[in-house]
DNA sequence: ACAGGTCGTTGACAAATGTCAACGTTATTT
DNA sequence: AAATAACGTTGACATTTGTCAACGACCTGT
Protein backbone atom coordinates (compact mmCIF):
# COMPACT_ATOMS: atom_id res chain seq x y z
CA UNK A 1 0.00 0.00 0.00
CA UNK A 2 2.83 2.41 0.41
CA UNK A 3 4.46 1.64 -2.50
CA UNK A 4 1.78 3.57 -4.46
CA UNK A 5 2.82 6.72 -2.74
CA UNK A 6 6.07 6.21 -2.55
CA UNK A 7 6.20 5.58 -6.09
CA UNK A 8 3.88 8.51 -6.86
CA UNK A 9 5.88 11.08 -4.75
CA UNK A 10 9.02 9.89 -6.67
CA UNK A 11 7.26 10.49 -9.76
CA UNK A 12 6.29 14.40 -8.75
CA UNK A 13 9.60 15.41 -7.16
CA UNK A 14 13.03 15.97 -8.71
CA UNK A 15 14.62 14.51 -5.55
CA UNK A 16 14.00 10.67 -5.07
CA UNK A 17 13.35 9.35 -1.64
CA UNK A 18 15.98 7.96 0.11
CA UNK A 19 15.45 5.04 2.77
CA UNK A 20 15.28 6.97 5.56
CA UNK A 21 12.87 8.81 4.22
CA UNK A 22 10.76 6.40 3.56
CA UNK A 23 10.82 5.16 7.21
CA UNK A 24 9.42 8.44 7.79
CA UNK A 25 6.53 8.34 5.29
CA UNK A 26 5.58 4.88 6.43
CA UNK A 27 5.55 6.11 10.15
CA UNK A 28 3.48 9.71 9.33
CA UNK A 29 1.01 8.02 6.75
CA UNK A 30 -1.71 5.52 8.73
CA UNK A 31 -3.81 3.56 6.13
CA UNK A 32 -7.46 3.53 6.81
CA UNK A 33 -10.30 1.37 5.03
CA UNK A 34 -13.37 3.42 4.20
CA UNK A 35 -16.36 1.00 3.18
CA UNK A 36 -18.46 2.39 0.20
CA UNK A 37 -20.84 5.01 1.60
CA UNK A 38 -19.25 5.32 4.34
CA UNK A 39 -17.95 9.17 5.76
CA UNK A 40 -14.61 9.98 5.66
CA UNK A 41 -15.70 13.59 6.88
CA UNK A 42 -18.76 15.07 8.16
CA UNK A 43 -20.15 18.61 8.06
CA UNK A 44 -19.20 20.15 11.46
CA UNK A 45 -16.47 17.93 12.16
CA UNK A 46 -12.57 19.52 11.66
CA UNK A 47 -11.13 18.15 8.84
CA UNK A 48 -8.39 15.72 11.15
CA UNK A 49 -6.87 13.89 8.14
CA UNK A 50 -5.90 14.14 4.58
CA UNK A 51 -5.36 11.24 2.48
CA UNK A 52 -4.01 10.08 -0.24
CA UNK A 53 -6.25 7.34 -2.29
CA UNK A 54 -4.60 4.17 -3.24
CA UNK A 55 -7.71 2.63 -4.25
CA UNK A 56 -11.11 3.54 -4.48
CA UNK A 57 -13.23 6.68 -4.71
CA UNK A 58 -14.62 9.34 -2.91
CA UNK A 59 -16.72 12.35 -3.49
CA UNK A 60 -16.82 15.60 -1.50
CA UNK A 61 -19.99 17.59 -1.53
CA UNK A 62 -22.36 20.00 0.44
CA UNK A 63 -26.04 19.33 1.28
CA UNK A 64 -28.09 23.00 1.03
CA UNK A 65 -31.18 23.55 3.14
CA UNK A 66 -33.31 21.50 0.85
CA UNK A 67 -31.53 18.27 1.60
CA UNK A 68 -29.59 18.82 -1.98
CA UNK A 69 -26.67 17.28 -2.73
CA UNK A 70 -24.07 19.51 -4.13
CA UNK A 71 -20.47 17.91 -5.55
CA UNK A 72 -17.73 19.76 -4.80
CA UNK A 73 -14.53 17.62 -5.75
CA UNK A 74 -13.93 13.61 -7.08
CA UNK A 75 -10.98 11.85 -5.24
CA UNK A 76 -9.77 8.64 -7.30
CA UNK A 77 -6.56 6.63 -7.38
CA UNK A 78 -3.28 8.73 -6.78
CA UNK A 79 -5.69 12.20 -5.46
CA UNK A 80 -6.06 13.62 -2.39
CA UNK A 81 -8.80 14.44 -0.22
CA UNK A 82 -10.13 16.07 2.21
CA UNK A 83 -11.22 19.63 3.15
CA UNK A 84 -8.04 21.62 2.83
CA UNK A 85 -9.23 24.93 4.19
CA UNK A 86 -10.39 22.75 7.36
CA UNK A 87 -7.54 20.69 8.09
CA UNK A 88 -5.15 23.96 8.24
CA UNK A 89 -7.09 26.21 10.00
CA UNK A 90 -8.69 23.79 12.19
CA UNK A 91 -12.03 25.10 11.63
CA UNK A 92 -15.40 22.93 11.21
CA UNK A 93 -16.13 21.99 7.30
CA UNK A 94 -19.19 22.46 5.87
CA UNK A 95 -18.50 19.35 3.64
CA UNK A 96 -19.22 15.75 3.42
CA UNK A 97 -17.05 13.36 2.38
CA UNK A 98 -17.91 9.27 1.34
CA UNK A 99 -16.03 6.64 -0.21
CA UNK A 100 -18.56 6.15 -3.61
CA UNK A 101 -16.33 2.50 -3.90
CA UNK A 102 -14.47 0.84 -1.16
CA UNK A 103 -11.40 3.11 -0.57
CA UNK A 104 -8.01 2.11 0.47
CA UNK A 105 -6.01 5.89 2.19
CA UNK A 106 -3.11 6.87 3.45
CA UNK A 107 -3.75 9.40 5.74
CA UNK A 108 -1.84 12.05 7.60
CA UNK A 109 -2.90 14.12 10.57
CA UNK A 110 -2.37 17.84 10.48
CA UNK A 111 -0.19 17.87 13.98
CA UNK A 112 2.91 15.66 11.50
CA UNK A 113 3.06 18.59 9.11
CA UNK A 114 6.06 19.17 9.98
CA UNK A 115 7.66 16.49 9.73
CA UNK A 116 5.80 15.90 5.89
CA UNK A 117 7.30 18.97 4.56
CA UNK A 118 10.76 18.36 6.44
CA UNK A 119 11.05 15.63 3.56
CA UNK A 120 12.50 18.00 0.45
CA UNK A 121 10.72 15.49 -1.94
CA UNK A 122 7.32 15.87 -0.15
CA UNK A 123 7.60 19.71 0.60
CA UNK A 124 8.04 20.16 -3.44
CA UNK A 125 5.10 17.69 -4.26
CA UNK A 126 2.78 19.07 -2.19
CA UNK A 127 3.99 22.67 -3.47
CA UNK A 128 3.59 21.40 -7.18
CA UNK A 129 -0.14 20.11 -6.29
CA UNK A 130 -1.47 22.68 -4.76
CA UNK A 131 0.15 24.90 -7.60
CA UNK A 132 -1.71 22.90 -10.05
CA UNK A 133 -4.75 22.38 -8.09
CA UNK A 134 -5.28 26.53 -7.68
CA UNK A 135 -4.78 27.00 -11.74
CA UNK A 136 -7.50 23.50 -12.04
CA UNK A 137 -9.77 25.63 -9.86
CA UNK A 138 -9.13 28.67 -11.62
CA UNK A 139 -10.33 27.47 -15.07
CA UNK A 140 -13.06 25.65 -13.42
CA UNK A 141 -14.40 29.17 -12.15
CA UNK A 142 -13.96 30.58 -15.39
CA UNK A 143 -15.16 27.85 -17.64
CA UNK A 144 -18.99 27.43 -14.95
CA UNK A 145 -19.54 31.59 -15.74
CA UNK A 146 -18.66 31.80 -19.84
CA UNK A 147 -18.86 27.79 -20.98
CA UNK A 148 -21.86 26.24 -22.49
CA UNK A 149 -22.54 23.42 -20.10
CA UNK A 150 -22.06 20.72 -24.12
CA UNK A 151 -18.28 22.38 -23.84
CA UNK A 152 -17.95 22.12 -20.06
CA UNK A 153 -18.99 18.47 -20.34
CA UNK A 154 -16.64 17.74 -23.51
CA UNK A 155 -13.83 19.73 -21.22
CA UNK A 156 -14.54 17.36 -18.47
CA UNK A 157 -14.75 13.88 -20.61
CA UNK A 158 -11.18 15.08 -22.11
CA UNK A 159 -9.42 15.74 -19.01
CA UNK A 160 -10.70 13.69 -16.29
CA UNK A 161 -11.89 11.01 -18.22
CA UNK A 162 -11.89 8.58 -14.71
CA UNK A 163 -14.12 10.13 -13.42
CA UNK A 164 -16.29 9.23 -16.31
CA UNK A 165 -15.40 5.66 -15.18
CA UNK A 166 -16.01 5.39 -11.63
CA UNK A 167 -19.15 7.86 -11.29
CA UNK A 168 -22.54 7.68 -12.10
CA UNK A 169 -23.61 10.20 -14.66
CA UNK A 170 -25.85 11.85 -11.56
CA UNK A 171 -22.96 12.64 -9.86
CA UNK A 172 -20.71 14.34 -12.61
CA UNK A 173 -23.84 16.25 -13.53
CA UNK A 174 -23.92 17.82 -9.97
CA UNK A 175 -20.66 18.09 -9.98
CA UNK A 176 -21.14 20.25 -13.13
CA UNK A 177 -23.42 22.52 -10.75
CA UNK A 178 -26.58 20.68 -13.11
CA UNK A 179 -29.47 18.45 -12.66
CA UNK A 180 -29.01 15.20 -14.14
CA UNK A 181 -31.95 15.58 -16.47
CA UNK A 182 -30.05 18.89 -17.78
CA UNK A 183 -26.59 16.67 -18.54
CA UNK A 184 -28.94 13.72 -20.27
CA UNK A 185 -30.20 16.30 -22.56
CA UNK A 186 -26.59 18.17 -23.98
CA UNK A 187 -25.55 14.64 -24.27
CA UNK A 188 -27.88 13.74 -26.48
CA UNK A 189 -28.39 16.71 -28.07
CA UNK A 190 -24.61 16.85 -29.03
CA UNK A 191 -24.72 13.28 -29.89
CA UNK A 192 -21.46 12.23 -27.59
CA UNK A 193 -22.71 9.42 -25.36
CA UNK B 1 4.48 54.35 -3.46
CA UNK B 2 6.74 51.57 -2.05
CA UNK B 3 5.42 52.20 1.33
CA UNK B 4 1.99 51.00 0.67
CA UNK B 5 3.66 47.68 -0.49
CA UNK B 6 6.33 47.51 2.65
CA UNK B 7 3.53 48.22 4.93
CA UNK B 8 1.21 45.84 3.63
CA UNK B 9 4.22 42.87 3.95
CA UNK B 10 4.85 43.85 6.90
CA UNK B 11 1.12 43.48 8.10
CA UNK B 12 1.46 39.91 6.50
CA UNK B 13 4.48 38.26 7.92
CA UNK B 14 5.67 37.54 10.92
CA UNK B 15 9.05 39.00 10.13
CA UNK B 16 9.09 42.83 9.92
CA UNK B 17 11.52 43.30 6.87
CA UNK B 18 14.99 45.20 7.07
CA UNK B 19 16.75 47.88 5.32
CA UNK B 20 18.67 45.86 2.97
CA UNK B 21 15.37 43.75 2.23
CA UNK B 22 13.37 46.74 1.43
CA UNK B 23 16.54 48.28 -0.67
CA UNK B 24 15.92 44.57 -2.44
CA UNK B 25 12.14 45.06 -2.85
CA UNK B 26 12.51 48.57 -4.18
CA UNK B 27 14.81 47.31 -6.47
CA UNK B 28 12.60 44.44 -8.11
CA UNK B 29 9.11 46.24 -7.94
CA UNK B 30 8.87 48.84 -10.84
CA UNK B 31 5.91 50.89 -11.08
CA UNK B 32 3.76 51.69 -13.73
CA UNK B 33 0.75 53.91 -14.46
CA UNK B 34 -2.09 52.17 -15.94
CA UNK B 35 -4.86 54.65 -17.61
CA UNK B 36 -8.58 53.73 -17.11
CA UNK B 37 -9.75 51.03 -19.84
CA UNK B 38 -6.28 50.15 -20.69
CA UNK B 39 -4.48 46.90 -20.80
CA UNK B 40 -2.55 45.46 -18.64
CA UNK B 41 -2.57 42.22 -20.88
CA UNK B 42 -4.12 40.81 -23.35
CA UNK B 43 -4.95 37.25 -24.19
CA UNK B 44 -2.52 35.67 -26.19
CA UNK B 45 0.40 37.13 -24.54
CA UNK B 46 2.44 35.35 -21.78
CA UNK B 47 1.82 37.34 -18.25
CA UNK B 48 5.22 39.20 -17.87
CA UNK B 49 4.04 40.80 -14.64
CA UNK B 50 2.16 40.58 -11.57
CA UNK B 51 1.48 43.22 -10.07
CA UNK B 52 0.29 45.22 -6.24
CA UNK B 53 -2.42 47.37 -6.96
CA UNK B 54 -1.23 50.70 -4.98
CA UNK B 55 -4.31 52.41 -6.11
CA UNK B 56 -6.86 51.88 -8.56
CA UNK B 57 -9.20 49.22 -9.56
CA UNK B 58 -8.82 46.54 -12.63
CA UNK B 59 -10.49 43.49 -13.94
CA UNK B 60 -9.83 40.56 -15.34
CA UNK B 61 -11.97 39.02 -18.51
CA UNK B 62 -12.15 36.69 -21.15
CA UNK B 63 -14.57 37.05 -24.14
CA UNK B 64 -16.27 34.29 -25.56
CA UNK B 65 -17.15 33.20 -29.23
CA UNK B 66 -20.24 35.81 -29.03
CA UNK B 67 -17.70 38.58 -28.15
CA UNK B 68 -19.48 38.48 -24.18
CA UNK B 69 -17.50 39.47 -21.58
CA UNK B 70 -17.31 37.18 -18.53
CA UNK B 71 -15.45 38.75 -15.49
CA UNK B 72 -13.58 36.12 -13.81
CA UNK B 73 -11.19 38.32 -11.30
CA UNK B 74 -11.51 41.90 -9.93
CA UNK B 75 -8.86 43.81 -8.00
CA UNK B 76 -8.29 46.67 -6.10
CA UNK B 77 -5.50 48.64 -3.84
CA UNK B 78 -3.82 46.11 -2.06
CA UNK B 79 -4.61 43.24 -4.31
CA UNK B 80 -2.40 41.53 -6.66
CA UNK B 81 -3.67 41.41 -10.13
CA UNK B 82 -2.15 38.63 -12.76
CA UNK B 83 -2.76 35.40 -14.48
CA UNK B 84 -0.83 33.49 -12.08
CA UNK B 85 -0.84 30.06 -14.39
CA UNK B 86 0.15 32.21 -17.45
CA UNK B 87 3.21 33.77 -15.04
CA UNK B 88 4.40 30.90 -13.61
CA UNK B 89 4.13 28.46 -16.51
CA UNK B 90 5.13 30.99 -19.11
CA UNK B 91 1.76 30.13 -21.56
CA UNK B 92 -0.29 32.24 -23.18
CA UNK B 93 -3.25 33.69 -20.76
CA UNK B 94 -6.52 33.55 -22.20
CA UNK B 95 -7.61 36.54 -20.43
CA UNK B 96 -7.49 40.23 -20.82
CA UNK B 97 -7.12 42.62 -17.66
CA UNK B 98 -7.45 46.20 -17.67
CA UNK B 99 -7.71 49.20 -15.66
CA UNK B 100 -11.17 50.11 -14.39
CA UNK B 101 -9.85 53.18 -12.80
CA UNK B 102 -6.37 55.07 -13.40
CA UNK B 103 -4.41 52.51 -11.99
CA UNK B 104 -0.85 52.88 -9.94
CA UNK B 105 1.02 49.01 -9.90
CA UNK B 106 4.27 47.72 -8.30
CA UNK B 107 5.61 45.37 -10.95
CA UNK B 108 7.25 42.41 -10.82
CA UNK B 109 8.23 40.26 -13.50
CA UNK B 110 8.85 36.39 -13.57
CA UNK B 111 12.69 36.48 -13.57
CA UNK B 112 13.14 38.33 -10.47
CA UNK B 113 11.02 35.60 -8.18
CA UNK B 114 13.66 34.21 -6.80
CA UNK B 115 14.87 37.16 -5.06
CA UNK B 116 11.45 37.94 -4.35
CA UNK B 117 11.03 34.96 -2.31
CA UNK B 118 15.01 34.89 -0.82
CA UNK B 119 12.98 37.66 1.52
CA UNK B 120 11.86 35.75 3.96
CA UNK B 121 8.76 37.51 5.04
CA UNK B 122 7.81 38.18 1.11
CA UNK B 123 7.71 33.97 0.76
CA UNK B 124 5.87 34.05 4.00
CA UNK B 125 3.60 36.48 2.74
CA UNK B 126 3.32 34.97 -0.75
CA UNK B 127 1.94 31.54 0.59
CA UNK B 128 -0.19 32.87 2.79
CA UNK B 129 -2.11 34.67 -0.18
CA UNK B 130 -2.16 31.70 -2.25
CA UNK B 131 -3.44 29.71 0.60
CA UNK B 132 -6.27 32.33 1.14
CA UNK B 133 -6.54 32.42 -2.23
CA UNK B 134 -7.09 28.78 -2.79
CA UNK B 135 -9.81 28.89 0.48
CA UNK B 136 -11.79 31.57 -1.44
CA UNK B 137 -11.91 29.94 -4.77
CA UNK B 138 -13.04 26.70 -3.41
CA UNK B 139 -15.63 28.52 -1.46
CA UNK B 140 -16.64 30.72 -4.70
CA UNK B 141 -16.95 27.14 -6.62
CA UNK B 142 -18.54 25.53 -3.97
CA UNK B 143 -21.05 28.18 -3.93
CA UNK B 144 -21.68 29.20 -7.70
CA UNK B 145 -23.19 25.12 -7.59
CA UNK B 146 -25.09 25.28 -4.66
CA UNK B 147 -26.47 28.26 -3.56
CA UNK B 148 -28.83 31.07 -4.91
CA UNK B 149 -27.89 33.67 -6.73
CA UNK B 150 -29.77 35.98 -4.09
CA UNK B 151 -27.45 34.37 -1.44
CA UNK B 152 -24.27 34.68 -3.31
CA UNK B 153 -25.02 38.46 -3.63
CA UNK B 154 -25.39 38.98 0.14
CA UNK B 155 -22.35 37.15 0.47
CA UNK B 156 -20.51 39.39 -1.97
CA UNK B 157 -22.01 42.37 -0.33
CA UNK B 158 -20.75 41.26 3.15
CA UNK B 159 -17.07 39.96 1.98
CA UNK B 160 -16.32 42.37 -0.34
CA UNK B 161 -17.70 45.72 0.04
CA UNK B 162 -15.31 47.12 -1.56
CA UNK B 163 -15.78 45.50 -4.67
CA UNK B 164 -19.40 47.16 -4.81
CA UNK B 165 -18.26 50.52 -4.16
CA UNK B 166 -15.49 50.35 -6.89
CA UNK B 167 -17.40 48.53 -9.79
CA UNK B 168 -20.54 49.10 -11.65
CA UNK B 169 -23.36 46.58 -10.96
CA UNK B 170 -22.94 44.68 -14.49
CA UNK B 171 -19.32 44.22 -13.62
CA UNK B 172 -20.67 42.64 -10.58
CA UNK B 173 -22.75 40.87 -12.37
CA UNK B 174 -20.75 39.32 -14.93
CA UNK B 175 -18.36 38.69 -11.95
CA UNK B 176 -21.22 36.44 -10.55
CA UNK B 177 -21.81 34.52 -14.13
CA UNK B 178 -25.22 36.32 -14.52
CA UNK B 179 -26.77 39.37 -16.92
CA UNK B 180 -26.73 42.42 -15.08
CA UNK B 181 -31.07 42.55 -16.20
CA UNK B 182 -31.05 39.25 -13.56
CA UNK B 183 -29.04 40.36 -10.92
CA UNK B 184 -31.30 43.92 -10.95
CA UNK B 185 -34.30 41.77 -10.36
CA UNK B 186 -32.95 40.12 -7.55
CA UNK B 187 -31.93 42.98 -5.87
CA UNK B 188 -35.99 44.21 -6.37
CA UNK B 189 -36.72 40.75 -5.24
CA UNK B 190 -34.71 40.81 -1.59
CA UNK B 191 -35.65 44.17 -1.37
CA UNK B 192 -31.39 44.92 -1.03
CA UNK B 193 -30.23 47.93 -2.90
C1' DA C 1 -23.97 74.35 -19.78
C1' DC C 2 -24.61 70.94 -23.07
C1' DA C 3 -23.90 66.58 -25.43
C1' DG C 4 -22.82 62.12 -25.15
C1' DG C 5 -21.90 58.07 -22.57
C1' DT C 6 -22.81 54.91 -18.87
C1' DC C 7 -25.66 52.80 -15.70
C1' DG C 8 -29.66 50.46 -13.45
C1' DT C 9 -34.25 49.23 -13.98
C1' DT C 10 -38.18 47.29 -16.21
C1' DG C 11 -41.20 44.64 -19.31
C1' DA C 12 -41.92 41.41 -23.14
C1' DC C 13 -40.63 37.37 -24.87
C1' DA C 14 -37.40 33.45 -25.94
C1' DA C 15 -34.49 30.03 -24.28
C1' DA C 16 -32.60 27.20 -20.85
C1' DT C 17 -33.00 24.65 -16.85
C1' DG C 18 -35.32 22.44 -12.88
C1' DT C 19 -38.86 19.41 -11.03
C1' DC C 20 -41.73 15.59 -11.33
C1' DA C 21 -42.99 11.30 -13.02
C1' DA C 22 -42.55 7.30 -15.58
C1' DC C 23 -40.20 3.70 -17.90
C1' DG C 24 -36.77 0.52 -19.63
C1' DT C 25 -32.13 -1.02 -18.72
C1' DT C 26 -28.49 -2.39 -15.85
C1' DA C 27 -26.41 -3.58 -11.53
C1' DT C 28 -26.67 -5.34 -6.97
C1' DT C 29 -28.55 -7.93 -3.33
C1' DT C 30 -30.94 -11.74 -1.51
C1' DA D 1 -32.82 -16.93 -10.33
C1' DA D 2 -35.70 -13.40 -8.59
C1' DA D 3 -36.31 -9.16 -6.31
C1' DT D 4 -34.75 -4.77 -5.49
C1' DA D 5 -32.12 -0.76 -6.25
C1' DA D 6 -29.77 2.33 -9.12
C1' DC D 7 -29.28 4.55 -13.34
C1' DG D 8 -30.16 7.19 -17.65
C1' DT D 9 -33.55 8.91 -20.58
C1' DT D 10 -37.67 11.31 -21.86
C1' DG D 11 -41.76 14.28 -21.82
C1' DA D 12 -44.79 17.66 -19.61
C1' DC D 13 -44.82 21.64 -17.36
C1' DA D 14 -43.08 25.32 -14.14
C1' DT D 15 -39.55 28.36 -13.09
C1' DT D 16 -35.54 30.89 -13.91
C1' DT D 17 -32.54 33.31 -16.71
C1' DG D 18 -31.00 35.59 -21.00
C1' DT D 19 -31.82 38.83 -24.74
C1' DC D 20 -33.65 42.89 -26.50
C1' DA D 21 -35.32 47.34 -26.10
C1' DA D 22 -36.51 51.39 -23.90
C1' DC D 23 -36.19 54.93 -20.55
C1' DG D 24 -34.81 58.00 -16.90
C1' DA D 25 -30.99 59.14 -13.92
C1' DC D 26 -26.40 60.05 -13.32
C1' DC D 27 -21.65 60.84 -14.81
C1' DT D 28 -18.01 62.48 -17.86
C1' DG D 29 -15.88 65.18 -21.31
C1' DT D 30 -15.81 69.35 -24.00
Amino acid sequence: MYEKLISYINAHATQPLNEEEVKIIKDIFVPKKIRKKQYFLQEGEVCKYMGFIVKGAMRMYSVDDKGSEHVLSLYVEDWWAGDRESFIMLTPTVYNIDAWEDTDILTITQARLAEFNSIPALHEMSRKLDEKHAFANMKRLSASNSLPLEQRYADLVERYPDFLQRFPQHIIASYLGVAKETLSRVRSQSGKK
